[in-house]
DNA sequence: GAAAAACTTGCAGTCAGTGCAAACTATTAA
DNA sequence: TTAATAGTTTGCACTGACTGCAAGTTTTTC
């Protein structure tokens, strides 16, 4: 019956999927701070021991990220097309993971929820940076720049933050599309953010 | 003796920063996951249910942020000259805390420890969320746009974003000040960090 | 079918963080 | 000075997150 993998990592998988399920609806309906772990673990018909055998943290169960997402935007940085600009694959794999979160509906439901809960959020983005770390690490490389080299670094950083700022503009106003919104971040981003920037020049007197 | 204010408000400061001292320090000795607020609150000479009076979290005495230094940046906002540019704007004002920062010797110490320290630096991310809405609103205000607009959100984004890969590039080479990678940062944020961007314009075939 | 390896669970324990009520101390008014 | 008042500190009891350890179970492997 179960095409890849022993009964026990079906299992593993059946079980990190209940929890995550149990734990993103118990935070939806109850509120994200009102959710106790023994709540997530009973819904999931599984001792409060063994959630902590799966995830580190309650957040980590709501937000329930897909380790898929990070390997497959690894994996398009390193396959780009040569002549491709930076920013350029970075939106390619920020697409591709949005995408297929709203696919499952989950962007909306999952995304509120993140972005209306200080503590999820917090958590999401320091999940983030774990993963900026090695987006950083494999654009430089791309780019044939050295590790310590601003720009790089800086993309995926910025990058992030355009993903944030959309995502709070949509839930402000659900009326533009999140892709649309991060689009136009990336844009800016691109051209130039400020293009009369200049802090020595505008100094007049004083 | 004491200038301003009674007897009991120059207690609190006093008992504020004793415990944030002893916060830093001890978290510099031991290792920022290490240190109990026990031990905090002990070595600042009140109880453990006091520690919690003054701050939220154990991080937040760590972290020991200035509330002044919100203050400082929105104001600079408000009162910047008519004709700068937001960005420019932003940079004075990140200028000004740096500075801050460094006169005390803190930036290195504490800012090393924060990076250092996953659970800080996503405590520090965490009240930077709030700083950044306000200091979008102050930003959007200030160029006279719309509140669900994309730009000044970014600029504010996307500055944080740059804070934060200066200081970790300083931590991996000290070579090069903060301030300096900052204003690399901004300098490629204004430019543009990438003018090739263009998504539909490089995808060939398929 | 038995030994080995992996997974689950209960239990005991540490630590963070909160609400409450009592004790204490600065401030204010008389 | 004293008495009322308002703000602060503290102890206590409690919930809940999270960890290590030592059984138990279940799957795998031979």
């Amino acid at each position: 019956m179960g095409a890849e993998g022993g009964l026990r990592e079906r299992k593993k998988l059946q079980t990190r999927a209940a929890l995550a399920d149990a734990a993103l609806r118990l935070a939806l309906e109850k509120g994200p701070d009102h959710v106790t772990v023994e709540e997530i673990a009973e819904a999931a018909d599984v001792s409060v021991r063994t959630f902590f055998n799966y995830f580190p943290h309650k957040e980590h169960a709501i937000i329930g990220r897909n380790p898929e997402h990070l390997e497959r935007a690894l994996d398009r940085m390193r396959t780009a097309p040569a002549g491709e600009s930076p920013l350029t694959t970075m939106w390619y794999a920020v697409q591709d993971v949005l995408r297929d979160l709203e696919s499952d509906g989950e962007l909306s439901r999952r995304g509120e929820l993140i972005m209306s809960s200080p503590t999820l959020l917090y958590q999401l983005m320091l999940s983030s940076l774990d993963d900026e770390r090695q987006l950083t690490a494999a654009l430089a490389e791309r780019m044939g720049e050295p590790a310590g080299s601003t720009r790089p670094a800086l993309i995926v950083s910025a990058a992030g933050a355009a993903c944030r700022v959309a995502m709070e503009l949509h839930k402000a106003a659900p009326g533009r599309p999140v892709l649309e919104l991060v689009r136009e971040g990336f844009q800016l981003l691109a051209q130039g953010i400020d293009t009369a920037f200049g802090p020595d020049n505008e100094r007049g007197s004083s």
